[in-house]
DNA sequence: ATAATTTTCGGAAACGATTCCGAAACGACG
DNA sequence: CGTCGTTTCGGAATCGTTTCCGAAAATTAT
């Protein structure tokens, strides 16, 4: 069916009626008979018509389309946030065009700059690094911009709905292992300015920071937590508890501790951050910050597709979640008895 | 900068050429000596012009998207598979638009179905269900689609790649345990039409089916496994090993066997599919085949970039990749003493 | 019945690129 | 210096819609 191409003009002709009456049918638009229209319909239905996409976003400008960049579609919450973006586009109409930064900053920063090129009237982007630089494109972006940020306080000049968590977590971890009575805290993550906010709350909630208790890895990956382990255990002082970056760190270090015979909480507790479905099957349960991902992508998504339907431009939202934490077996009070058993 | 819309046009008179020269500067075009292209590309710079890729889409009928179509991004490997046709897809100056079916099957027929409403070059399908209506609408899609097909042998005159793998993931898994010494082996999964060659090598493998070994789950999920492993050790025979259809039931059930005080592997072996990452982080390891997700995804995307690039028809390819069995902790060898033990 | 409104419809001009085809410019050659 | 062959360039048509605006038809009022 459908030889090749059919226009609007095979439809108008076979339907008896002018281009813009059919125009008409297919957008529900006004000033147009009940009669006619079905009788459009009917027709577009035998000749299998598809309007063609192109042709509406050049006239109407708008494509129906937005972009989402994330570093990584393979880490973390990053899936949960694609499909929680992907469900609200999907229920306003809209397609996502899904983009990996691979948490590179130039590639973030190009996203940005070369948004136009995207044929896309919006974007979602979920930042690894804030260089200056990425404020001042977004500002003059030209296309609607929602930035989902986790770990850092941003500028409030940026010209972009902002969706991110309180930046508590790491409040909540570190208040945490304090009151279970951990007082050798050591905290395992990536460069400090990458996820800024998680490590900045572990510096104001020690006296002191030990250097030798703070380890940066090179990414946020189970290696990385299993390179952490190594590391502290080889430590003539061990932490006795460890604050990790996210729970991927999280589960590679208490892995890595049970392997070298230490024993996870006893004596070290174990934190992460994202409270992802594998803390609970990791054994023991990891304790970890919820960060509502799907919640915060959804609103991210909202908000972008009311800016762009409504023609919103200026008075940019700025909304905060509240991170819970859920504690589990990796972190417990210390009992007498675990303390001097180590 | 920029002010609101600078078109070819624009360019042109500013650079003191026709369009038509302009375009040719913007494509690399023949017949444009290297002077003027450099001051057009200079003149594009100053007024950042930006070429409108709807004109050009309803101009050359190509958009330079794919979509890319998997049950839920969420799931299993489905993160890897976007990444690597994500990176495919970029690497040929190609955008991907996500879609997520929910392993529903309706929606799997409707975005074949609509595929030319989606503005894109090709389509890669990754589907739960095989009902014979999908068949038709690929044949009849009218855009160049490649399948990743996981799970079911494929009718061969479907009019698309394939990519796949051998179907011998249940083969390698049962063999596997038969060679270890287990003989009261149990199949974990879901429908048993769904990811069909799993089961089916069950079925090949065991002489007689015993259906008391058989647990079908809603989904590929924690709970899935969870579920398998209560109704396992709620039988009055318990199985000595169990096939799960994937690495997630998998885990569920080595997690949930260790809370019920089943010993894994002595008492129950437990293998999966997938090796995902998180195979090495329980404990014990699980053994799972590798179903190479990244390198079928890959080829899969090169082959329908290659197929849209050459305007190929016809001639449709069918890939099979090797399963790889990789073997942990899961699934031993049954030494004398713990076959007692029991 | 005619006049005045309101609905419904069609023609044609955009939208912003690509590309065919002919003209102009250029160089080489006799 | 004229002819011819290449390059290089520009005009104009085209892709398939949406939408403005005026005309025709239908409806209501007079």
């Amino acid at each position: 069916m459908a030889s090749k191409k059919v226009t609007i003009e095979d439809v108008a002709r076979h339907a008896g009626v002018g281009i813009a009456t059919v125009s008409r049918a297919i957008n529900n638009g006004e000033g147009i008979s009940a009669k006619t229209r079905t009788r459009i319909l009917q027709t577009i239905e035998e000749l299998g018509f598809v309007p063609n996409t192109s042709a509406q976003s050049l006239k109407v400008r708008l494509t129906n389309q937005i972009a989402l960049a994330v570093p990584d579609i393979r880490n973390a919450i990053i899936p949960d946030i694609a499909w929680a973006v992907e469900q609200a586009a999907k229920a306003h109409g809209y397609r996502v065009v899904q983009i990996n930064t691979a948490g590179n900053a130039r590639a973030e920063l190009e996203v940005v700059r070369d948004i136009k090129k995207l044929h896309v009237d919006g974007l979602i982007i979920m930042p690894l690094a804030y260089p200056k630089t990425l404020s001042e494109l977004i500002n003059k972006a030209g296309v609607p911009i929602s930035v989902i940020n986790y770990g850092k306080q941003l500028d409030t000049t940026l010209q972009a709905d902002i969706v991110c968590l309180s930046m508590l977590e790491g409040q909540l971890v570190m208040d945490h292992l304090k009151q279970i009575g951990r007082n050798r805290i050591a905290y395992a993550g990536t460069q400090k300015d990458v996820i800024e906010d998680r490590y900045l709350a572990y510096e104001r909630a020690v006296d002191r920071v030990d250097a030798s208790l703070v380890y940066f890895g090179d990414d946020f990956s189970l290696q990385t937590g299993t390179r952490a382990a190594d590391y502290f255990h080889g430590l003539t002082h061990m932490p006795d508890a460890v604050y990790a970056v996210n729970d991927m760190v999280a589960i590679g270090l208490v892995n890595r501790f049970k392997e070298l015979g230490v024993r996870v909480p006893e004596e070290v507790a174990v934190v992460g951050v994202d409270n992802n479905q594998w803390t609970t099957i990791s054994s023991p349960q990891i304790s970890s910050v919820s960060i509502m991902g799907s919640e915060v992508a959804r609103l991210a998504a909202e908000l972008l597709l009311k800016r762009i339907r409504e023609q919103i431009v200026g008075d940019y939202e700025k909304v905060q979640f509240e991170p819970r934490l859920i504690v589990r077996e990796s972190s417990v009070m210390l009992k007498r008895s675990s303390l001097n058993h180590t």
